[in-house]
DNA sequence: GTATATCACATGTATATACATGTTGTAAAT
DNA sequence: ATTTACAACATGTATATACATGTGATATAC
């Protein structure tokens, strides 16, 4: 059995679904789902405000609880591992020429890694396809002693998944975004003239501690997969 | 006076940039800022919450609370306007060669904007400058009714500062990026070779009710200015 | 010495309650 | 007819409490 106040939430993301709440609609009252469900107050509210957060609902003081107008792309966002991400959007992911190499970290990657100059790293380099063309070109480095038995088989799937096993997890992550021409070594394995431009997108991946694991360059075609991104605000519409 | 909550939040952040509270490092426990602050422990969770929210803070379940050891980037994040966004990163913000325009919604602003056909929507083309060296062009839509006193003067300053004072405020957006050739016309503007890639990002602009109210194409001189941008997970790191 | 049980303490979830504050429609006063 | 006051109801903030669950150190049993 799941918590009171997932269900909650289940309850109402499906009614949106269904489209028995429609956007813009009202939705009960905190009190209303309190009788609804036979909980407190506090654990409707809990529910309510993730959902404020994530954009779905948002509130009117006074007024009450509304359905966002927020339409849904399904398009791709990075940031949650390819294959997984692949995979919620209705694509076939798959990965070709992998290559995973033993290095010593040098200067820069010492710094991003927060780890000795000289530890042993995973150098590893894939081209990730969307049903079966090549999309992005990931040229990665991973922590040595925290995946010991990495191979070019789970490279090949997911790397993220495996190291979930070994609760090591993405919890947040920097991305400095550029565009650049392609770099010619890597234009050929996407299958694109070294004319091409291509999006590079460097990402530093950190648990939740905030201990960094993953740092990668990661060369979109973005003509082939545009990035869509959702922002929220922090103080959510308000004016001072 | 302001919130009991924000004066716990205020407090830790405080003692973090004060190095009082250094990254790893356990912080007090919910019972312990309890008697600190003569509340409950429901005011300090939600606090903490917010702190977790923004990857400021971790908890980890039965040890207790800690500080984030998430480096800082002095960099640009885009989202919340140009304006306000320069101006928290140190830089100085100009606006220069603005344009704006009525025009009538042809099919895809209507379609973007939800309005109908026709109808009155102001045309907007600004090079936005860091340091007086340009980096974005913007070429944006606003909807005419929401914002019928807009003048240069104003797009030449700040639109959503201009747009805020009505209650018509950014709450989320939808971002999708390319790399693409810098169109010539723009390429001019920006002191660029049209052989240069620049980075295009289309923005749909959201209120809290999730109605669209601009919409924009960004060319980002992305050597000039990196975008960097922080993504959260939203099951921190929790494996099933 | 090495398991095992237990206890103190941390966060996680949930309840019941109170009052503050913003919104809206209705009824009374002008 | 218009304004004003108020009541009903919405969300916002805060308190006090209870029990569940995970962690780690300590004391006990073997």
């Amino acid at each position: 059995m799941t918590n009171k106040k997932d269900a909650i939430t289940a309850y109402i993301e499906n009614h949106i679904q269904n489209k028995l709440y429609s956007p813009g609609q009202i939705i009960p009252s905190e009190s209303e789902f309190c009788r609804l469900f036979h909980v407190s107050r506090m654990t409707v509210r809990k529910a309510l405000d993730e959902l404020v957060a994530q954009g779905v609902l948002y509130k009117e003081k006074g007024r009450g609880t509304f359905v966002s107008q927020k339409p849904r792309y399904a398009s791709f966002q990075c940031g949650y591992g390819f294959k997984q991400e692949a995979l919620r959007r209705g694509f076939v992911p798959s990965t070709k020429a992998v290559t995973i190499n033993l290095i010593k970290a040098d200067h820069e990657l010492a710094d991003k890694l927060k780890v000795e100059i000289n530890e042993a790293l995973w150098e590893v380099k894939r081209i990730r396809c969307i049903n079966d063309i090549p999309v992005v070109y990931v040229h990665e480095y991973y922590i040595y002693h925290q995946c010991e038995d990495l191979t070019i088989t789970i490279a090949a799937e997911s790397i993220y998944d495996h190291l979930a096993k070994k609760n090591i997890s993405f919890a947040f992550a920097d991305q400095r975004l550029e565009a650049i021409l392609c770099p010619e070594e890597i234009a050929n394995d996407l299958h694109i003239s070294d004319k091409h431009p291509v999006l590079l997108m460097s990402v530093l991946a950190y648990m939740k501690n905030g201990v960094p694991f993953n740092y990668g360059l990661e060369y979109y075609v973005s003509d082939q997969l545009p990035l869509i991104q959702s922002i929220y605000n922090k103080n959510n519409g308000n004016v001072n």
